[in-house]
DNA sequence: AGATTGACCGTGT
DNA sequence: GACACGGCCAATC
């Protein structure tokens, strides 16, 4: 089953975040296979090899909050986010706007 | 092999 | 709405 690790797989998720929208930790954990494993893809995302390949800047938390980015602050990653069209209300994202949704 | 850690999440007060 | 607590999972020491 899982022949490559689990963080390979939230790698490959996380790219599939279209550009303007958001996922939450624990959305990619459930993606991924592992419902309760929200912490362990943060893991993921902070050992993540290259921006430019990972935008883990469209993973924020459940409450849209912003927690987290090593390339730059939570600010870089808010300015990506903005200039991406992503919907803000003061520093949390408008989730009820701008989540990935998985439309079936 | 065991303990610790971390970009989390839900619930209760 | 703010704060405290416990649980959860995978990676790392």
């Amino acid at each position: 089953m899982s022949i490559i690790s689990f963080r390979q797989r939230v790698y490959t998720i996380a790219q599939q975040i279209p550009k303007g929208k958001v996922a939450t930790y624990g959305q990619l954990a459930k993606m991924a296979g592992s419902p309760r494993a929200a912490r362990a893809v943060g893991m993921s995302m902070k050992c993540n090899p290259d921006a430019s390949i990972i935008p883990c800047h469209r993973v924020v938390a459940s409450n849209g909050r912003l927690v987290g980015y090593a390339f730059g602050g939570i600010q870089t990653k808010k300015q990506k986010l903005l200039n991406e069209g992503v919907a803000f209300i003061k520093d949390t994202v408008d989730l009820n706007v701008s989540q990935w949704r998985v439309t079936i």
